[in-house]
DNA sequence: TTTCTTGCAAAAGCTTTGCACACCG
DNA sequence: CGGTGTGCAAAGCTTTTGCAAGAAA
């Protein structure tokens, strides 16, 4: 934890930017979220502690914290873009319900294998990739 | 072709909604587009021909093809949905270049079997899922 | 005719930005 | 102090919708 802040207020320091009490709440709420939140998400939630807080500065925190990899966004599909922490996470995957929206997470290393050898077939340098699969999930199947 | 046109007619027919000129010509240059259109590429390119459709009904026209199964919606993480089509085409996934935005198509049954796999260790009941592998093609590869 | 469709313009949603004041270093 | 950050409101973009006129069945 104490980690994570440092390599985010290195990295402001590096790109010459400032470590600001703002910054500081969003990052520790925002670790401490657990699931997918969207900006509106983490916005809402910190404005109940923090109702000073905007929600321009969240979404420009949120981006911060992606460019130094403390965070990824993704699309899911309904219409927001979702933050993920990147701490003390290795790289996974996503099955995600389309009935309840729960999003679960997994990690295939045949999987991975396999894509770097399509990749490699086609000549392509991986940067990254994004593997999601849409379904219903145990709850939901067994509802209908 | 008119193997398709008839689909869609038939799924018109079906749901109790109109066969039209529009989505006549709307169809016609989506399988003639080739690549990724979103609604704006494909809105453009038509309006050269037939500059008396709108932006909304070529939207809906897309909508409507989703619906039937002839074209797919996709979002590479330009801000834009892209459709393509699914006629004669069987499944695959993709490889996207993020320098210059080419777009190659992949099918790999090895990791479609694999992701059943996962699926089912989860209890999820899988729908579809979405692959997409980003990096630069073997041109960009070359130039830097 | 009756119902659905179209094209326009406006509305919605989410993301991004301009600006004046506040704060960090 | 000088430069960066913040919060607000407004602007941007893409997607979606309301409506009056037009076209299918």
């Amino acid at each position: 934890m104490q980690e994570v802040k440092k390599i985010f207020h290195d990295y402001l320091a590096q790109q010459g930017l400032k470590s600001t009490r703002q910054r500081e709440i969003i990052l520790d709420e925002f670790l401490r979220f657990g699931s997918h939140p969207s900006t509106e998400d983490l916005y809402l939630k910190l404005r109940k502690k923090h109702p000073q807080i905007g929600y321009a500065t969240v979404h420009r925190t949120l981006k911060l914290l992606a460019e130094c990899g403390l965070a990824e966004g993704h699309n899911f599909g309904d219409g927001q873009t979702r933050y993920e922490s990147c701490v003390d996470e290795k790289h996974h995957d996503h099955l995600v319900c389309t009935d309840c929206g729960a999003i679960l997470e997994f990690y295939d290393p045949r999987i991975e294998k396999l894509q770097d050898e399509v990749a490699r077939d086609h000549g392509f340098t991986i940067k990254n990739h994004r593997l999601e699969l849409y379904g219903l999930c145990s709850k939901c199947s067994q509802k209908k």
